[in-house]
DNA sequence: CAATACTTGACTAAATTGCTCGGTTTATCT
DNA sequence: AGATAAACCGAGCAATTTAGTCAAGTATTG
């Protein structure tokens, strides 16, 4: 398990796409505008995304991504270890049977401590974080900005 | 807050002070023989760990690393954060005062959870992590090993 | 068909990680 | 006193990862 600023693109996207799962797909160059992400490194994240089963991509004209789980089944864990992509052969695998001793206590006490960490962010989902009060606060703030009809934050139509 | 290889690089090394606690202070050389960094890697983090007072070191022959405080008062959180030296400014900090609003948001969103994760990490102490009785179970099947009198790993006294 | 928007892949600049190497101090032992 | 064992310090470098650009597809809508 591990924690960089890309695995929090990949959760804050996911969340924007929970927030709006109602209307509709949202393009990724909506994402990118309103989070100053580039659009094509949101395009990575978001094909992995993709192979994870965790969005669906939808094509044409008033396409975008939609998430292909309910948030309900969505965990902070499941997206990271998806833009991640590197399981963390140090722990959980296979492996050797460990010849040197203190290697493998070390090994054994981190995995330990990894396990945990892992275990917490997967009892988190999408759903049950974007359901918190103060979050709601946010967004219900959101949503008054932005229901000005026809004028949308980024002028583009 | 993050998490990496360099973190787990230092809090494994810390487990490995707090293990030896008793036994006087633990030299870089052991630790970097016994876990496989690169002795001047580990002189990095120490520095850190140090200014951090998070270990006390103790020089000439003889001498090494020891925890500065006791194991019961040093979080997981902590070390991470004393080698990672980077406060992670998109949250908390003052910051201006969004004005983008769906900016705002996701910063919003990320810093909830981020906090989680921090007072997750910061509610487990080395000394906490060290006496989950499976822990204490490598641990002691190492002492076994290792008390042939004389022989200790890295045949220096 | 044409426009839209997802999808893919190759390539690149910048940052971070992990390391090498050289030295300096400080304390211990002979 | 001198050799030695260790912490300390800092410049610099290679590999990796992050974040991004660019260019070429492909599917869907109208």
């Amino acid at each position: 398990m591990r924690l960089s600023t890309k695995g929090r693109y990949a959760v804050t996207a996911m969340m924007d796409l929970a927030i709006h799962e109602t209307k509709g797909p949202v393009t990724l160059a909506d994402i990118s505008d309103c989070q100053d992400i580039s659009l094509s490194y949101l395009e990575q994240l978001f094909s992995k995304l993709r192979r994870e089963n965790l969005v669906r991509g939808v094509r044409g004209p008033g396409g975008g991504y939609q998430l292909a789980r309910p948030a309900t089944e969505i965990t902070i864990a499941a997206i990271i270890a998806a833009v991640d992509e590197k399981v963390d052969s140090t722990c959980s695998e296979g492996k050797e049977p460990c010849g040197q001793d203190q290697e493998c206590l070390t090994h054994e006490l981190w995995c330990g401590l990894s396990r945990q960490i892992y275990g917490f962010l997967d009892s988190i989902t999408l759903a049950a974080f974007l359901s918190r009060p103060s979050v709601q606060a946010v967004i219900r703030r959101q949503e008054r900005d932005h229901h000005r009809p026809g004028i949308p934050p980024v002028t583009v139509a």
